[in-house]
DNA sequence: ACCTGAACACCGTTCAAGT
DNA sequence: ACCTGAACACCGTTCAAGT
């Protein structure tokens, strides 16, 4: 608050950093860039150096989202070698968390803020690589054989949207609760993928 | 247009009317109460009749959004008695079109746009009564031994994760395609399903 | 190169006033 | 009861101007 610099050092990352707590604090309807720019402690129009224009700031916020969601899985794959499972789980696990703790940029990654037609090459670039390292996992779990016999893609894709879709429905308040620790999120993110682990089925069926 | 009448017989539901169209259109982002007011042919203060604020417009289409998500159940299990697996594919892609064809409004309802500790009864009860309903069809398929026996609310909870998810991936723009068509969605969601019906282990082992 | 200040066209919301 | 018009405090974005 006593910055008087007239010349930023880096202000694209200032803003960026200055951009996280407001997010936090007024979600993504509540973030201004003018506000953001208030609080680098520059003009509201000092912003346009750095970013086209606010959706460019937004989605530069969404692409550091990205990167911690590749490096959870990156992390579950390094600290339980040999054990597909286990990764399989921590990684899951990471992207809860992240989607609870930083909720607000869950939101802007997740919620339709960034329209897919005007996502830029780095976004992009960015959710295919957290997309693919999980599929590192799920690739580990089939060369390890324990599990089933199908395309990795599909197999990533389907345990991406039970994933997903928990979080979603966590932070967009589709499951009550007044306080989500850690703890209760464990339990939740074990019920599904007890479940998708085991299958619906009580005994497998030819496809539906 | 060329309404003119200075009393609106029932301004409400022409609101609620006038909205989905620029919903549509332009995304909750793009939807303004000045706008649909303008569409309705009001001036932009006549809204505040009938609805708090912004808000409490957007949350009366999330309820009509939540009511379709139940009927899209409850007309799956009356469609296919007797065969809960036909009702659990027909009521996931129920889930999956409306997400897809009217995804301004999806956006709207589980895009953290309405936070949840400002959501009314209303909407509450309405999301309420769509989990019921699905849990409605769990527990056909759990009669008939052919869910694996384990608490309705934890499998429902479970599928509502995976259709979710799914959901909201092809609507996020997670998953890339020009055109989505209906057939496209059945193969993504005959990929999706097969994978929680049959577990993605291959042989079913201790809890994790 | 980088930042500022005024300006423009928009918002949501309030309120006194009209019928 | 229901609607209007002016007003207020905000936005994102542009642009000429400053250092």
């Amino acid at each position: 608050l006593k910055k008087k610099s007239y010349h930023h050092k880096n202000l694209r990352e200032a803003l960026l950093e200055a951009a996280i707590p407001i997010l936090d604090a007024d979600g993504v309807g509540g973030l201004t860039l003018r506000g953001v720019a208030g609080a680098a402690g520059v003009s509201h129009t000092a912003p346009y150096r750095h970013f086209a224009n606010k959706n460019a700031l937004l989605e530069a916020i969404a692409v550091e989202g990205y990167r911690h969601l590749e490096k959870g899985c990156r992390d579950a794959e390094r600290r339980h070698p040999d054990d597909p499972l286990r990764q399989f789980m921590a990684a899951g696990m990471a992207y809860l968390y992240f989607a609870v703790e930083r909720r607000a940029i869950a939101h802007l990654m997740f919620s339709g803020a960034l329209p897919p037609e005007t996502r830029g090459e780095a976004l992009r670039t960015a959710s295919g690589s957290a997309f693919a390292a999980l599929r590192d996992i799920i690739e580990n779990g089939k060369r390890a054989g324990i599990f089933i016999d199908r395309p990795a893609d599909e197999l990533t894709l389907s345990t991406l949207a039970c994933v997903h879709g928990l979080a979603m429905m966590v932070i967009g308040g589709l499951i009550q609760e007044r306080q989500w620790t850690r703890r209760k999120l464990q339990e939740l993110g074990k019920i599904v993928a007890g479940t998708l682990l085991d299958g619906l089925l009580r005994e497998p069926g030819p496809p539906p």
